[in-house]
RNA sequence: CGGAGCGUAGCGCAGCCUGGUAGCGCAUCAGUCUGGGGGACUGAGGGUCGUGGGUUCGAAUCCCGCCGCUCCGACCA
């Protein structure tokens, strides 16, 4: 994008609102502008953040053979009332009446809907075990939305549904959306850790939130440092071997980790390195068997003709919270530090003298060479105006291009995490930039 | 849902207490000079003061209602 046409507003001051520093960063990168109390607008430049954390959900949930799909944010009251959840579910519930006065919700989650879907057209055991997920917007109504996107009523959710014969195949899936998890939040920069949790209005009895650690995170987390040294990127465990699974469970949840709600002294005193901060949760896994088939009344023929009501599961991802989470773990005083699988563009294009014929020359060659995906702020201001909008929206890199070094050539090459600056030939700076991974 | 606060130009705010027809900084536009970390000067544009009603000769200012937004607490991907 060319920063001269691009509706990409920052702000030099706080808009009053925001608090927090994601929100405060959000607002003044130009990344979003609220529309309602706890309802975003995305502008370009967040929304391409926002894609690039949707992309590697989705990758991450393909990988380990989940279905992508798309349902509607627009429920009919009837699937609620089959589970018994519509008068249960509260005023967090957006209810809606259409012409006909026939009662609709907007979506706060999927069980139902799935379920539904499942039901009408899967019949033999044959054809399970089946996982299936959708990106979509839900809303719930919250009593009091606050800091920005991370708590909004509007939020970008993936949901995903397991459906197994058996406990046992249940828990495989369990493990295997676990090990997704796990490999969604390294690729995105960021530490996360699976904590037990309470499963709450999902229902059922097997549930881990996944938290990230954040100086400003919600909640107070204690964990053990073994969890630092994990590695989840793919070659470590295999999806599709139970063995595998089997490790990979034991070694996420051995360790101790919990949220103050859990927290168990007990078991902390015997922790040998303790690790204690702040953390934002932003993945929360259930197992819940079958608690909506049963009710719902989904089943398959089992192979002796029986009827079997089928276990499932549902897993969470934040994907618009993220955005706020990932910028509450990876900021400055400048602004936003995105990590480079995330970021809205792989490099901004600084031209420090817009008008120069060689400065031009170069900026133009260099964004041509990205194809898209940089950001050349072609504005006619001042160096410093370029510079501190730079680090404000936080591109992993930033080329400069200004009369000093143009004459011979070279540009200068900073990296926005470690503020290191050095001016090198133009060929360099593409083949440093291009050995980041793009995609985490 | 309990408690508190705010709404005046795109953003940040003053003016309100003690009524007299709206101001500051930044931003924007034009021009000149500048040119490697939010530059300087000159000039210009932009606000039915959230909204409806009331009091008054006169309301941003006082009174009442409504709407919106935020913060603290209880609750949540």
């Amino acid at each position: 994008m060319r920063l001269s046409r691009s509706l990409l507003p920052t702000l030099k001051e706080t808009p009053a609102e925001a608090q927090i520093a994601s929100h405060r960063l959000m607002l003044r990168a130009g990344l979003v502008r609220q529309t309602a109390s706890g309802i975003y607008a995305w502008l370009p430049a967040g929304y391409r953040v926002l894609q690039n954390i949707a992309r590697i959900v989705r990758e991450e949930q393909d990988a380990i053979g989940t279905q992508e799909m798309l349902m509607p944010t627009i429920q009919p009251a009837e699937l609620w009332r089959q589970s018994g959840r519509y008068d249960a579910y509260g005023p967090e519930m957006l209810r809606l009446k259409d012409r006909h006065e026939r009662e609709l919700l907007y979506g706060p989650t999927n069980e139902e809907m799935i379920t539904d879907i499942f039901r009408q057209s899967v019949k033999s055991y044959r054809e399970l075990p089946q996982m299936l997920y959708h990106i979509q917007w839900k809303f719930r109504d919250e009593v009091r939305p606050r800091f920005g996107v991370m708590r909004g009523r509007e939020f970008l959710m993936k949901d995903a549904y397991s459906f197994d014969l058996d406990y046992a195949g249940a828990v495989a899936s369990y493990r295997k959306m676990m090990l997704s998890y796990m490999r969604i939040f390294q690729r995105m920069g960021v530490k996360a850790i699976p904590m037990e949790a309470e499963s709450g209005p999902i229902g059922g009895n097997l549930s881990h939130e996944f938290i990230i650690l954040a100086p400003t995170g919600e909640s107070e987390v204690f964990y053990d440092a073994a969890f630092e040294a994990m590695d989840f990127s793919s070659g470590t465990f295999s999806h599709t071997s139970d063995d595998d699974l089997e490790r990979f469970f034991v070694q996420m949840t051995t360790p101790y980790a919990a949220t103050d709600e859990k927290h168990d002294t007990a078991a902390w005193e015997k922790v040998a390195e303790k690790r204690q901060g702040r953390g934002i949760e932003v993945g929360h896994i259930f197992y819940f068997g079958t608690k909506y088939s049963e009710p719902m009344g989904l089943t398959v023929a089992g192979r002796d003709g029986s009827k079997v009501v089928p276990h499932m599961g549902s897993y969470g991802v934040g994907v618009s919270r993220l955005v706020g989470a990932l910028i509450e773990a990876h900021h400055d005083d400048a602004g936003i530090i995105w990590p480079d699988s995330v970021a809205p563009f792989k490099a901004a294009i600084l031209n420090l003298k817009q008008g120069d014929a060689v400065c031009d020359k170069i900026c133009e060659d260099l964004y041509a060479s990205f194809a898209g995906n940089a950001l050349y702020d072609d504005r006619e201001d001042r160096a410093g105006v370029k510079f501190n909008d730079a680090d404000l929206m936080g591109h992993p890199w930033q080329i400069v291009a200004g009369p000093r070094g143009a004459a011979n050539g070279r540009v200068e090459l900073k990296r926005r995490a470690t503020g290191e600056r050095q001016e090198v030939e133009i060929a360099d700076a593409l083949a440093r930039i291009n050995a980041t991974a793009r995609n985490g």
